[in-house]
DNA sequence: GCTTGACCTTACCATGATGGGAAGGTGCAC
DNA sequence: GTGCACCTTCCCATCATGGTAAGGTCAAGC
């Protein structure tokens, strides 16, 4: 099948294909007479394995371990385990982050009036008042 | 000052000082004969205002905005409060996504034995099974 | 046979915030 | 007068993704 079949079997978007497999991330894949790319249905699978990997914001280079423990039949799910695990704890520490920011803009935004006069705590703090 | 100085000041590194420059953030200091930028306490305090927002997670298009309402002495808070509340619906967003994800994840994890053996929920998961 | 339109190809540029490095100028202290 | 710390500009890289331009391929319809 073509680029754009694939893209829409396995939800990659036809730029994204091109670009993974220029990456290294898929293999590449064979190309009938036109030059236009030819895929198969083990093609389309494994690109929407990397797009489900994507959407639960494993990066690029986690993806990559992902793809060759799936390959590897012998492999120990405990790997794959702690593989999933970091990044849990990565997600853990961007969330954090970003809880703390919410909060204290929260505060602040609880501190401010919100009217028509210029007083306002929060332009305050980010000057460093 | 020389920019080495106003970036330990402000906490901004030389590097994206220059950057905000370039880009219209902060105004184009003074240069004294040798080349040299040559900043003042109130551009460390504006590049101060920057790190503080860029810390709360704003854009740089939030920023530039925030940087105008310090500016304008006659603001209305509302325009400040408004600025930083749909800032925190932007941070809840990406809070709720990112524990989106954990949440699925923790269930795949708990569910993967995590031993010698291959078989692992995790990556069946992820290969649509 | 020729046109039209949908698809494909590569190549380049852009995002946003930041860092790295190269090649070279400036200025002070010894 | 040399060495060192600092500065300058310019270019490249990240990460994942999108856009656009210029051109090739192919099938359907006239």
């Amino acid at each position: 099948m073509q680029i754009g079949t694939a893209s829409s079997l396995s939800g990659v978007s036809a730029k994204m294909i091109r670009h993974y497999e220029t990456i290294g991330l898929v293999p590449v894949p064979a190309r009938r007479h036109s030059n236009y790319r030819d895929y198969d249905d083990d093609d389309v699978h494994r690109l929407a394995f990397v797009r489900r990997a994507r959407d639960l914001g494993f990066a690029i280079g986690e993806i990559r371990d992902l793809l060759r423990l799936w390959a590897d039949k012998d492999r120990a799910s405990a790997d794959v385990r702690a593989l999933a695990k970091a990044h849990v704890a990565d997600l853990d520490s961007r969330i954090e982050r970003l809880m703390e920011m919410r909060m204290t803009l929260n505060r602040l935004v609880s501190c401010c009036d919100g009217d028509n006069r210029p007083h306002c705590p929060i332009i305050e703090t980010l000057a460093g008042g």
